[in-house]
DNA sequence: CGAGTTTGACCGGCGC
DNA sequence: GCGCCGGTCAAACTCG
């Protein structure tokens, strides 16, 4: 079956869908793995107003989907990878639609087997995607990327877009693709895990998404 | 001039 | 084997 689709154990995902909640909770640092994601709410990185959103949990407007003007909304993540225990999402729309690219691309591993061979060493990396309602493709996570393909793919008007990390000996990279049901939602796929500090400093909420991705695979 | 983007070509995996 | 598809390469191009 389909073994290679594990997602990231978000405490509350809300794929597609964003909870009412009225009350914002903190989540307990020490728990990371109930950091409620969906309640996070930046700006991107044109917004200099207030410092704010270094701050994982910004008291932002939270709950009204429709005006996210200007704004990032992380509306799901999940770890793409089988070596990640995690806690499957309860399917939505938008989620089947990471499935299926996922499935088309990511893993063409070996099925079952150990990879023992070394012939077909297609080593085993880190995936992790998510989804945000923005109107720019290109978020600000303080790493600096460079551009390297784009390709129409099946089933979407709107390209996918390659990129890979610029750092040197670093080889993280990252596809970003509008989907074609929703268009205002981005599904950003990372790949790999960075060996390196950040570029520059940023506000993003991307950043924090990947230390939150790294510590939970034991990176620092 | 260097760094990043664009875009068609190329390649490998997969299903038929 | 062939065609489709996703991913990558690399030359040409753009931009600061």
């Amino acid at each position: 079956m389909d073994n290679q689709m594990m997602f990231f154990p978000f405490s509350s995902p809300t794929l597609g869908a964003f909870p009412n909640h009225h009350h914002q909770q903190q989540p307990q640092s020490n728990d990371m793995f109930n950091f409620d994601f969906s309640s996070v709410l930046l700006h991107p990185n044109n917004n200099s107003s207030s410092s704010t959103s270094t701050g994982l949990l910004s008291d932002l407007s939270l709950g009204n989907t429709s005006s996210y003007s200007n704004e990032h909304q992380i509306v799901g993540g999940q770890m793409i990878d089988s070596s990640v225990v995690g806690v499957p999402i309860q399917s939505t729309t938008t989620t089947s639609s990471i499935r299926e690219n996922s499935q088309a691309n990511l893993d063409n591993t070996v099925s079952n087997n150990e990879q023992g061979n070394d012939q077909k060493k297609k080593a085993k990396k880190h995936r992790f995607a998510f989804q945000t309602r923005s109107q720019v493709d290109i978020l600000d996570d303080g790493y600096r990327w460079r551009k390297y393909g784009q390709k129409a793919v099946k089933n979407n008007q709107n390209p996918r877009s390659y990129y890979r990390c610029t750092h040197q000996g670093c080889n993280v990279k990252k596809q970003v693709q509008r989907l074609s049901k929703d268009q205002s939602i981005v599904v950003t796929t990372y790949e790999g895990m960075h060996t390196h500090q950040i570029s520059k400093s940023t506000d993003n909420f991307e950043q924090i998404l990947m230390s939150q991705m790294q510590m939970y695979n034991g990176f620092n």
